[in-house]
DNA sequence: AAAAGAATGTATAATATTGTTACGAATAAA
DNA sequence: TTTATTCGTAACAATATTATACATTCTTTT
């Protein structure tokens, strides 16, 4: 039985990920917990202890075996297989996503895009034809769907959840600003821009007050 | 002085505005912990404690007025403010920020789209040109700057970054795929869509081996 | 083949964060 | 005026995260 990882840990994976995946382009074979920590801004102890967590990769007196690493990460990452995914929303976004190639390089296979406005139905989209969403019930009963974006307005999320939840789909992507209420057997990941944007601007506005105390007065 | 805010709590915040919002739309007056606790799915004094980081926006006895907390959390997120912020790659995705009519809603503002693809340049998208990436230092010279939205591939962000650095940009909104490395003074908001979509993938792989492991063993 | 050096795995300690309980004080409502 | 409500806040408990330290194991060197 896995012991429960937590989230941080997780959060990091994909990072590691990326930067062996860029050590490995580089040509590098090995790579020791301490110069990895120095490359990723973290500490030797935090890397051995994160990774260790799903085993032993290391060598003690070698360091890491880039590759092997590379590889145990992906399979713990769940890259071994493919998924398909459907986009509900063939708006800005839906089209955008589904034409970045990153992620079917790395497995994630867009099947169809749905929409409800006729204007849209029929458009293209790198070869995936937009639905009517009217049909989507039908097309998740008979086609083998892993994972359901959402890049619709929340307004319109009540109208696919039921179907989406009926029909057993495993995760959703989760663009619409919304929290959703899904059975637990639904895992989802939320991508919420805008609170990411005003995240951003709080952060900006809590440095503005820093200066400007600073500048009013002089504790020295 | 700020007590230091922990990122848990910033993270939150986006959250109670959104559902403040609501709650203002649908025309309730005043909420108590409890209440709001329930709708949100935390617990009440966790939101009493968030608030009270902030101020004393309650009243004992009656709860909180909505409206005016709203107002309250808005201030705390800074978007009592304009911000105005240029989109550094003029592709899909930054064709679709500077689409997304909520953002400007909020007061963010899109001023400018740069690119380096010919094809791209000149091409207005909702009101704006597409501008040549070669002009953007001098943009950023004659033009007041908030935030820049980095939406180009990851290879190209070294071309821009100095630039963005050396003019003094407050903030920037990284769609990609890399860690930027920038002076403290720069705050740096990153949505990295892949790692998103890693994470997603990593705990479906997750329940299939719980799911598995139940069907295969009968622990009894 | 042995000794020295390198680097992991992991136990333990320290810190930070998060959540809970409790209750006085202020207010609203009856 | 009395009772019920509900916040603000302190004190505590439980988690989670990060740092420290070192024995162990492997590599490298001589």
């Amino acid at each position: 039985m896995d012991k429960d990882i937590s989230i941080a840990v997780i959060k990091r994976l994909p990072r590691y990920y990326r930067y062996l995946g860029d050590l490995l382009e580089h040509g590098v074979t090995r790579i020791s917990s301490n110069d990895l920590a120095r490359r990723m801004n973290l500490t030797a102890s935090q890397i051995r202890q994160d990774l260790n967590k799903f085993g032993c990769f290391g060598q003690q007196g070698y360091g890491y075996n880039v590759e092997l690493l590379y590889e145990e990460i992906k399979s713990i990452l769940g890259l071994e297989r493919t998924y398909n995914l459907i986009i509900i929303g063939g708006g800005n976004l839906g089209q955008t996503l589904a034409n970045y190639g990153n992620f079917q390089k790395r497995g994630f296979r867009f099947t169809a895009i749905f929409d409800k406005n006729p204007r849209l139905i029929g458009l293209n989209i790198r070869g995936l034809e937009i639905l009517d969403v009217a049909t989507l019930d039908n097309y998740l009963k008979t086609n083998s769907v892993d994972i359901a974006v959402l890049a619709l307005p929340k307004t319109n999320v009540a109208e696919v959840l039921p179907s989406l939840i009926e029909n057993g789909i495993s995760g959703i992507w989760n663009f619409s600003h919304v929290d959703l209420k899904t059975p637990e057997s639904i895992t989802v990941e939320n991508v919420h821009l805008t609170d990411s944007l005003l995240t951003l601007s709080y952060r900006l506005s809590q440095n503005e007050k820093g200066r400007k105390a600073n500048g009013d007065t002089d504790h020295s």
